[in-house]
DNA sequence: TTGAAAGCGCTACCAG
DNA sequence: CTGGTAGCGCTTTCAA
């Protein structure tokens, strides 16, 4: 063959002679044709009609060398990349959550878009932006790890990303928001505690970093309903170990609440268990409420009451993404996502 | 300004004018210098001397402009790029994962990787494989969510990837194997179950996609250690709902199961709550092992016994990827985490 | 110490 | 219907 006059210079020559890895331009000599053809031919480019032999001698050859584009030069060649950026979260936030990831995942990628999760773990907003923006996203859709200051918003911006889309506790300016509505989460439990005759009402607050941007809204909300009702809130700092839960049981007469919004479930199972191997019983004499309708909690002696929290769908995120990219969707907006409400089992 | 006269066509005229997004050219047009000065500079480049001044100037340009170099013409240039592909998993396995890969990905950004997670649900193997190679990853470290078949070995080989690791229940041939000794599980909590008086043990086999590649390893390594013993194995299929759950301990009795390992510590919870519901006494009827060591299964009563299984470290495992990336790991390897150990609580 | 220029792989224009 | 070719942004060799 004519290639064998050029050998290149081999990267690895120990081992296997790992030849070069082939490019269109391999496949267009081996078929050939021109690297143009080769290429109207793998994109099935409508504007340009290729006789069928050509084509099948064309894919015939990539298959024969196993190749496979260059995303980077399609990139640079293009001017933009259909990559969607989701900064990973640090802290699995459970079933809800990864449901949600799977499902925009998997509707973004039938919009032929690349979904690359990009783990970003202890970095500064900034210093997170510039990386993300190396990447030359289309867009880049936080779930609220990271925080999404103006100045990040701004150097996406200027780096050519289309879409900026925050889920988050509140909303981000320049980008398209969609606020959970954490206050609503506390104030629905705590207006469901007073409801049910509570008066004096505890509030979890998990002392686990990267939880405050949650819990801080939550507490606040609580304090709001609370206030409203003239009941009282005190929070509860509360570390996810039995130890830290042991503590706080210990001191739970001292306390003298008779209501308890423990965050999540995860968290209202470890409290709920220090408190009832302590002897206080639920929900006798303390109500205990939850939140994420885990399927735990109806696991749980008693069937533990909880906050359903209002989520957008995967499939509807992807939509709005899609055309936040293609300019369909404006500039910026804000969509508040309250729908919060509890359902009572036996805990409260 | 000069740049004024040959405004580029603006892409989205609407709003905002969005100036074009600024290259290394620009910078160096700002700063007075060439381009190469530019990438000098920014990259600390030592084999070339730049005056202070000089290097300052860069710099404020750069900041000026908000400059963020762009991976994919680096990588094109360069012929290879920095980063770690690593195809994320369909199904959360729960805290011991998620702390495991918190670990990777920091370890590696560390040695200068990109780090990026591609989800890759419901890919073939051959077409997952094309995907990730078109991003032209460096390494690819497959922790199993997606079979690594020797013909996606061979497509990520060709297109230039240096390195595949796998994380999973068998080796993938051509490419660095962490073998996790899946049978090993499911024989630790058999042989335990055995020592501790039982005899007829059923092992939960969740009917969940996507868990066969780890539950079928764990049922085969149970019944090797019950055969070993003269005891009897019962397989156990059960979905992770309630509704499976109370079907399942419907018929326990007819079952004459005295010993159980239940999968893990969630499906372990299931199954024990349902048990308990149905009237069947843990562990004086029927024993229960779960694994994982989640903090879940201290919160049960009984506490839970679970089969703790040896993990690689995310620092250790991000060294071996550097390595296999540079060469100086050799062509394909294979070790096996076999370390499970059965940690009894109270539910055994 | 700095600049000019080649070229990585690809696509889209324009000629033939 | 097919081929030639410019150029995306960047790094790096070679020359000045």
């Amino acid at each position: 063959m004519s290639q064998s006059i050029e050998q290149p210079a081999d990267g690895t020559p120990g081992r296997t002679p790992a030849r070069a890895v082939p490019t269109s331009a391999d496949v267009a000599r081996l078929a050939g044709v021109s690297r143009a053809t080769v290429s109207y031919v793998l994109n099935n480019t409508s504007a340009v009609r290729i006789s069928e032999p050509t084509r099948e001698r064309v894919r015939e050859a990539a298959r024969e060398l196993g190749y496979v584009p260059h995303a980077a030069a399609r990139t640079l060649r293009a001017g933009h990349s259909r990559m969607v950026l989701l900064p990973a979260a640090h802290v699995p936030i459970g079933p809800l959550y990864s449901r949600f990831f799977n499902d925009l995942q998997w509707a973004l990628r039938r919009l032929d878009y690349t979904v690359v999760q990009y783990g970003s773990v202890g970095l500064a907003p900034e210093a997170a932006a510039r990386a993300w923006a190396e990447l030359r996203p289309a867009a880049v859709v936080s779930t609220g790890e990271v925080e999404v200051t103006p100045e990040a918003v701004e150097i996406l911006r200027r780096s050519g990303v289309k879409a900026v889309i925050t889920i988050g506790t509140r909303d981000a300016d320049g980008t398209h928001s969609l606020v959970l509505d954490q206050p609503g989460v506390g104030a629905a439990a705590v207006e469901h505690l007073i409801a049910t005759g509570r008066r004096r009402i505890g509030v979890v607050v998990p002392e686990e970093p990267g939880l405050g941007m949650f819990s801080g809204p939550r507490l606040e909300g609580a304090r709001r309903a609370a206030g409203a009702a003239g009941a009282t809130v005190v929070p509860l700092p509360l570390a996810y170990t039995e130890e830290s839960a042991e503590e706080l049981a210990a001191r739970w007469p001292g306390l003298a609440l008779d209501g308890v919004f423990a965050y999540n479930d995860e968290y209202a199972m470890l409290l709920m268990r220090a408190l009832q191997d302590a002897g206080t019983d639920v929900p006798g004499e303390t109500a205990v409420v939850g939140a994420d309708d885990l399927l735990l909690g109806r696991l749980l002696r008693p069937r533990l009451s909880t906050v359903r929290i209002d989520m957008i769908g995967g499939h509807e995120l992807a939509e709005l993404v899609d055309r936040a990219i293609d300019g369909t969707a404006g500039g910026a907006t804000r969509r508040l996502l309250s729908g919060s409400r509890v359902i009572r089992r036996e805990s409260s």
